[in-house]
RNA sequence: GCUCCUGUGGGCAAACUGGCUAAGCCGCCACUCUUUCAAGGUGGAGAUUGCGGGUUCGAAACCCGUCGGGAGUACCA
């Protein structure tokens, strides 16, 4: 409403959360909200809550919890107040606020901005069957079974007989609700077109509604930034800060463009990576319901940075050219004005791109740690000199972690099968005296470093008046079983010299038997 | 249906308050390096800025209309 206040929010007091409910997993649209809260927060020296919205007793899933914190902490997004993490406005998780909810509902009643309803699910359902339009209204909520028509006794008398009951909010009739949006704006709506929305629910619990609104008040949160889902209700928001009188102290509003799936239309969903055999989870999650079992960017083979780097560029700009940023990098740069508007579509390639630029960017050492869970998942056990040099020759090569294994697993056990398409037309029986000759040129190699090894064949191609092409490629076939790989002579001198002249012996008998 | 949001090459996007041949990245295609693959380098294809009007010397940017996409519409979040 008032485009100015924005300029003057106090930097140091920027309070955020991040608030998703434990139904399952989260998606990576979730981690991207946490995302431009914690840069927000960091940016500005704020702080970063996790605040668990547990209000749906039906839908809680044990294990969820620990899964967003596990998810977040894999990400580098250490929440500074939340379940777990400490803070002096818990708890933090709602179902642990029940009375808290239930108070300022029933300050509500008391002021008239809230009404007692006794309507029946099923008999709300059958007035949607009636009328798909059917709205809990301004309009029809006098001719409906609450405390607006029953009046004080009848409601009191059936409170106390144990009759269920939920709290409504009282929306007024023609009133325009303006609210500005950080991201898109002016947005208005009409008040005639929002339902009274269920504050407390039969069971005790609140709403979403409620619980957000009395939540984001007491921990004092300076910023919303939400998925665009939640853009249609926030009108009702702003009418519970009013009808609380906090209206002062709301806090600022940022709806974030939804992540579309990869394919079709339509926002992306839990099925979808499953669908396409993409990860669009952090984490991998296992469940009784094969469906519910899900593959995480980690287990898929990427590094956190990269994900946390491709997601912030999901949604937002930098308004320059620079496409890496690491965590620091991107809190400096964030800015809620940057973050566009409309939906992105979840682009897995390059999500890729960014695991290659940070896998090549990562010191082998670092790799080696990464890599030695994977190769030991082999029956292999490297040791730590050999791995990091395998990791420094293989990185450049691959784009997910287990790729490393794939794509190079002879050098930790035998060639399991030698491509030989390239070589067949070259390879000729007769030759084989001569590529003996090579090898005993390399058995007597005293250090046994890919310079030497280089020097060495040249020498002898020299002598044999032998192109790099009648010798690499039957090497490298000979040694790798494959076209693809680091250069040859370096994967020689890691192999070492024993394993080298013994991998070629063999592989030259086998293409004497084949070709 | 109703309400709200949104619409720049295949994907992500830049172009601040209208002003030079509409950046850049991913992907795609070549070439180049390496007689491998990848990485790197160079170049290319691909956009009458959803469409139609209008305002203006000039519009992707402003106005009107229109079409498309998305979300919400629960005692779910």
């Amino acid at each position: 409403m008032k485009d100015t206040s924005n300029s003057m929010a106090s930097a140091a007091n920027i309070r955020v959360r991040f608030a998703p409910s434990p139904t399952g997993v989260l998606h990576i649209g979730g981690i991207r909200t946490a995302l431009y809260n914690y840069l927000l927060a960091k940016q500005q020296g704020g702080t970063f809550i996790l605040r668990i919205e547990d209000t749906d007793q039906g839908r809680y899933v044990p294990g969820a919890e620990a899964y967003i914190a596990e998810a977040l902490q894999w990400c580098g997004l250490i929440p500074d107040e939340g379940p777990g993490f400490g803070g002096e406005y818990g708890p933090y998780r709602q179902s642990e606020r029940k009375d808290i909810y239930r108070r300022y509902a029933l300050e509500m009643i008391e002021k008239g901005t809230a009404y007692y309803a006794f309507d029946t699910p099923e008999a709300l359902e059958a007035q949607r069957q009636a009328d798909p339009n059917f709205k809990y209204g301004s309009t029809v909520r006098l001719s409906l079974s609450n405390s607006l028509t029953l009046g004080k006794a009848e409601t009191d008398r059936r409170i106390a007989a144990g009759d269920p009951w939920v709290i409504r909010l009282k929306v007024n009739e023609n009133e325009t609700i303006h609210i500005h949006d950080l991201i898109r704006g002016e947005v208005n709506f009409q008040t005639n077109e929002l339902d009274d929305k269920v504050l407390l629910k039969s069971d005790g619990m609140p709403t979403y509604h409620l619980a957000n609104i009395v939540d984001d008040h007491l921990m004092k949160i300076t910023h919303v930034i939400r998925g665009e889902e939640w853009l249609p209700s926030t009108a009702h928001h702003v009418l519970l800060y009013r009808a609380l009188n906090w209206e002062e102290t709301m806090p600022r509003f940022a709806h974030l463009p939804l992540i579309m799936k990869p394919v079709g239309s339509g926002k992306l969903s839990k099925r979808d990576g499953a669908k396409l055999g993409i990860p669009v989870f952090p984490l991998s999650w296992q469940s009784d319901k094969p469906e519910d079992t899900v593959v995480g960017f980690r287990e898929y083979g990427f590094l956190p940075e990269a994900v946390v780097n491709f997601l912030a560029l999901l949604g937002w700009s930098p308004g320059t050219e620079q496409e890496i940023f690491s965590m620091e990098a991107l809190s400096s740069a964030f800015s809620i004005e940057k973050i566009s508007k409309s939906g992105a579509r979840f682009d897995f390639d390059k999500a890729k791109w960014f695991n290659q630029q940070y896998i090549m960017a990562t010191p082998n050492a670092t790799l080696a740690r990464l890599v030695r869970p994977i190769v030991e998942a082999h029956g292999h056990k490297p040791d730590a000199a050999f791995l990091e040099a395998f990791c420094g020759l293989m990185k450049e090569r691959v784009t997910v972690l287990p790729e490393f294994w794939e794509n190079g697993y002879y050098f930790f056990e035998e060639v399991r099968n030698h491509d030989l398409s390239g070589i067949a037309k070259k390879w000729k029986k007769e030759n084989r005296p001569v590529f003996d000759g090579l090898i005993r040129s390399f058995s007597a190699i005293g250090y046994f470093d890919a310079e030497t090894l280089k020097t060495a064949t040249d020498t002898f191609m020299a002598q044999n008046e032998l192109k790099p092409g009648d010798v690499l490629p039957a090497l490298r076939i000979a040694l790798a079983g494959t076209m693809k790989g680091p250069a040859v002579f370096d994967m020689m001198a890691l192999l070492g010299k024993t394993a080298s002249v013994t991998r070629l012996n063999q592989a030259f008998d086998h293409f004497d038997q084949t070709i």
